[in-house]
RNA sequence: GACCCCAUCGUCUAGAGGCCUAGGACGUCACCCUUUCACGGUGAAGACCCGGGUUCGAAUCCCGGUGGGGUCACCA
């Protein structure tokens, strides 16, 4: 059996987005389950769209995912260079062996030229191709215009007639009609390789077994498998996983739905949440399982249980399972993952003592059931560190302006100074002065929320009470009474 | 337009010819719990794209249609 070596080959420009990362993880389920080496590769073939660092994100995102990589950018396994533009002396010594056994010639027909044959094609109803002007050129005549400096391409001298078959493990067997395919361009005007051709090399010389990858590839696999025939080299076996389409049912793009990877990052979702929702999609281990980490997964998954269509991308279901997962968090994780967030908004320091560190996390256990991201945790226990800035406009009609309203609140205050403040005795208390004043324990309750948080929804009042402690208690019934309806 | 892929509730899916009165999850709605909101619990509505075959029997197999997606670059 031979050695499992996949691939993730992200083009260094822009985000590293959902999709992106639901491929990514397909191939690192298959790397890791078959035992075989998941690999890092940055294509970053077209020097004019690379993006400095581009491959420090890349690994970011990798580490927080928790995709590990076994070969890559700074981990070389003997099959580097891992930056495409570094393999470039690679890619001109094939180029040069195929020029030489004239499976690929020089042509030098104009961009311009072209678009406007492709234009009168399509505007004929005719399918645009390359009209394959310099294909016969000989070969003297095609290194005479070279040697005169002509600007010219490179293109593959493709079969015109055949049939090829793409053998994909999700599909099956897949054939394309060889007439239909362009000679096309291995090697651009400026002298840097396509894609077709840079991968092609890349995955032949990195021992590449198995090449997974999005089903919007799968039109491109004969080209790649004809690359393969002409260079004498036994081609991948390759995999089209299902797309990731946007809500609605388009292709990701980046201004529609391909939420980059720091994005969720920044809003407070949980890796594991993330990753687990991802592989759910266009995969699942049979049954009614949907709760899986990634080893775990790793274990389970088989590409014949990947999907084969297309799986709409849903926020509510993933926003779901990240408050399941942070549901499940216990009490120093909540805090140790909550934290930088709290910092963002200035409600700690880096140097938060013991007491403010246990005073944050008993404050985000009462949120904690009650928000869905870090983010959410991190906004909805603001008020345990800074006095409501603002009152719920529908709270305050219906709660503060009942006549009677700021009596009962400072009654509450006083009551409150001295009790004890565990939610027992809190409630002890409050039922006994409601009991006192010959109104209902909501009459106190409600009011006495909004005092303390400015919301009329959250945690149970005496549990927050009881972690708010009695200083920042009374202090705000105080104040609140002040605006309340005497 | 040509070529390729795909097709089960709104969404993610289970389903490998009888186990399907099509199961689960998100979302939606109702009820319960309850000081609010969540969580949790219970329940409801909700799908096999259509048409032909094959078969005693089809969501499952075949063909056609329709629909959706993808690809047709000197982008990756």
């Amino acid at each position: 059996m031979t050695m499992v070596r996949v691939r993730f080959a992200p083009s260094p420009t822009g985000q590293p987005h959902i999709g992106w990362a639901r491929t990514a993880l397909f191939n690192w389920l298959f790397a890791r389950h078959e035992g075989g080496t998941f690999i890092l590769r940055i294509e970053d073939t077209d020097q004019s769209r690379s993006v400095e660092g581009a491959a420090q994100v890349f690994e970011d995102a990798f580490g927080w995912l928790g995709f590990t990589y076994d070969e890559g950018p700074g981990k070389d396994g003997g099959h580097g260079p891992y930056l495409q533009s570094e393999r470039l002396a690679s890619h001109l010594r094939v180029l040069s062996q195929l020029l030489a056994q004239e499976q690929a010639y020089p042509c030098f027909c104009s961009a311009q030229t072209l678009d406007a044959g492709r234009a009168e094609d399509r505007r004929l109803g005719r399918p645009p191709r390359y009209p394959g002007t310099c294909r016969d050129l000989t070969a003297a005549e095609g290194r005479a215009r070279i040697a005169a400096g002509e600007a010219h391409v490179i293109r593959l001298k493709v079969p015109t007639a055949g049939t090829m078959v793409v053998h994909d493990l999700i599909r099956g067997g897949v054939s394309f009609d060889l007439s239909l395919l362009d000679d096309f361009v291995l090697l651009k005007a400026d002298g840097t390789p396509t894609y077709n051709f840079a991968s092609v090399v890349d995955d032949a010389e990195m021992a590449i077994s198995h090449v997974l990858r999005a089903d919007e590839h799968l039109s491109n696999t004969p080209k790649q498998l004809i690359l393969y025939q002409a260079m004498g080299k036994t081609a991948p076996i390759f995999a089209h996983v299902p797309m990731i389409l946007a809500p609605d049912h388009s292709k990701l793009s980046k201004r529609h739905g391909a939420t980059p990877i720091a994005e969720f990052m920044a809003q407070g979702f949980l890796p594991e949440a993330v990753v687990n929702y991802l592989m759910m999609l266009g995969w699942n281990p049979g049954g009614d399982r949907e709760f899986l980490t990634l080893d775990e997964a790793a274990q389970l998954f088989t590409l014949d249980r990947v999907q084969k269509n297309p799986a709409v991308y849903d926020t509510q279901k993933m926003t779901w399972m990240n408050a399941h997962y942070l549901r499940a968090l216990d009490q120093g994780e909540l805090w140790r993952r909550c934290r930088p967030f709290l910092a963002a908004r200035g409600l700690l320091t880096e140097s938060a003592d013991d007491t403010l560190v246990a005073y944050a996390k008993a404050a985000l256990s009462l949120v904690q059931s009650r928000v869905a991201t870090l983010a959410e945790a991190a906004d909805a226990v603001t008020f345990f560190f800074k006095e409501p800035q603002a009152f719920d406009e529908e709270g305050v009609r219906r709660h503060f302006q009942r006549p009677g309203t700021a009596g009962r609140l400072t009654a509450l205050a006083e009551r409150l100074a001295d009790t004890d403040f565990t939610a027992a005795g809190l409630e002890g208390a409050l039922t006994a002065l409601a009991q006192e004043l010959g109104v209902p324990r909501a009459e106190l309750i409600h009011p006495a929320r909004l005092a303390v948080s400015g919301k009329t929804v959250g945690p149970g009042v005496f549990e927050m009470l009881a972690v708010l402690g009695p200083q920042r208690t009374v202090q705000r019934l105080q104040v609140a009474a002040q605006m309340a309806a005497p």
